[in-house]
DNA sequence: AAGGGAACCAACCGCGTACGA
DNA sequence: ATCGTACGCGGTTGGTTCCCT
């Protein structure tokens, strides 16, 4: 399908908004609403296109935007996120009040990714380089960002959980998932999906913390035995009504260039509505929590490909 | 002080999708 | 059901600032 052009390319301003602008801007939203942004700039007076223009409301102008560094706990927040929901910006971007998904993504490719990253090295300096750098598929691939995040997203944790002198840590995959699950981020997490109807409420109350458990123990990766390369979710999870059978052949990377996969978590289901969710309630056991991250290393030696 | 590279971030681009005609 | 339009999103670019030599 032909797709016209944002706006007319000629005699529209771009680069850098002045004061003017922004103020030109501002007033007439405050004045008339934004309305069509494609018609907005001309009845604003504005030589911008609409695209310009919706941006820089979005990301700047309108009210309640947050600026200055980021906090701990949003750093923290944007970490777990990410390892849930990957390159989702908008929807990181929603669970973090004032902060705009461009801010979010500008942040996490900056500083948040370089250092998760330095943190997955430290804990396995040589064996994860060498196998980020040899493994070629999607799934893999991603697997391999999930849990450089899930690694990050771990170390707080676990600090958070220390200096609250808290009983346990992360160290078992339920634990680690229950803490996530019943953290603020994930009530979020839930409410997103609900949102899109994915998870209805009752499924969500279904899903208690003996489900979770379960369901992190008993999720079987059938195709170590089977070489159908499915996977399996335990009959359990029935009732929380998700789908049980993913063959791992419909997991397809939206990306095909290989540059992708390091910036990106977009690998998708078919049915890409919960992948999320499923990425969560589809992890194997034994899949790199700590101290078990041998296994996971060894599943991603194209056993799970 | 100057130049060159790295880091940062605002803005742009193009694609997918929702929605109305 | 189909088409055209507008919007929202994620990836990328390019200008600016910072830092090191």
């Amino acid at each position: 399908m032909g797709k016209a052009p944002c706006c007319d390319k000629h005699g529209v301003k771009r680069g850098a908004w002045t004061p003017e602008e922004d103020q030109t801007l501002v007033d007439y939203i405050n004045n008339h609403g934004h309305g069509s942004w494609r018609t907005l700039p001309k009845h604003a007076g504005l030589l911008r296109c609409g695209k310009s223009c919706r941006l820089r409301w979005i990301n700047y102008l309108r009210p309640g935007i947050k600026r200055g560094p980021f906090t701990d706990e949003e750093e923290s927040t944007i970490i777990q996120l990410h390892a849930m929901l990957g390159n989702r910006w908008a929807a990181i971007a929603s669970q973090l009040q004032g902060r705009t998904d461009n801010e979010i993504k500008n942040y996490w490719n900056t500083h948040l990714k370089k250092r998760v990253l330095r943190s997955l090295e430290a804990k396995r300096p040589c064996v994860m380089a060498d196998r980020i750098v040899q493994t070629n598929s999607p799934s893999t691939r991603h697997m391999v960002q999930w849990e450089s995040a899930r690694v990050e997203a771990e170390a707080r944790l676990s600090m958070d959980s220390t200096s609250l002198n808290s009983a346990s840590t992360t160290k078992t995959c339920p634990d680690y998932f229950l803490q996530l699950w019943h953290s603020e981020v994930g009530q979020s997490f839930r409410k997103i999906k609900e949102k899109e109807g994915v998870v209805s409420q009752s499924q969500v109350s279904q899903a208690s913390s003996s489900k979770l458990e379960d369901s992190c123990s008993d999720v079987s990766l059938q195709a170590k035995n089977t070489g159908t390369q499915s996977l399996k979710v335990s009959p359990k999870l029935e009732g929380i009504d998700m789908i049980q059978e993913q063959s791992t052949s419909s997991y397809k990377p939206k990306l095909e260039d290989d540059r992708a996969w390091s910036d990106s978590g977009n690998y998708e289901f078919l049915d890409s509505s919960d992948s999320a969710l499923k990425h969560l309630l589809h992890m194997p056991d034994d899949i790199g929590f700590l101290g078990q991250t041998d296994n996971f290393l060894n599943l991603l030696d194209g056993r799970y490909d």
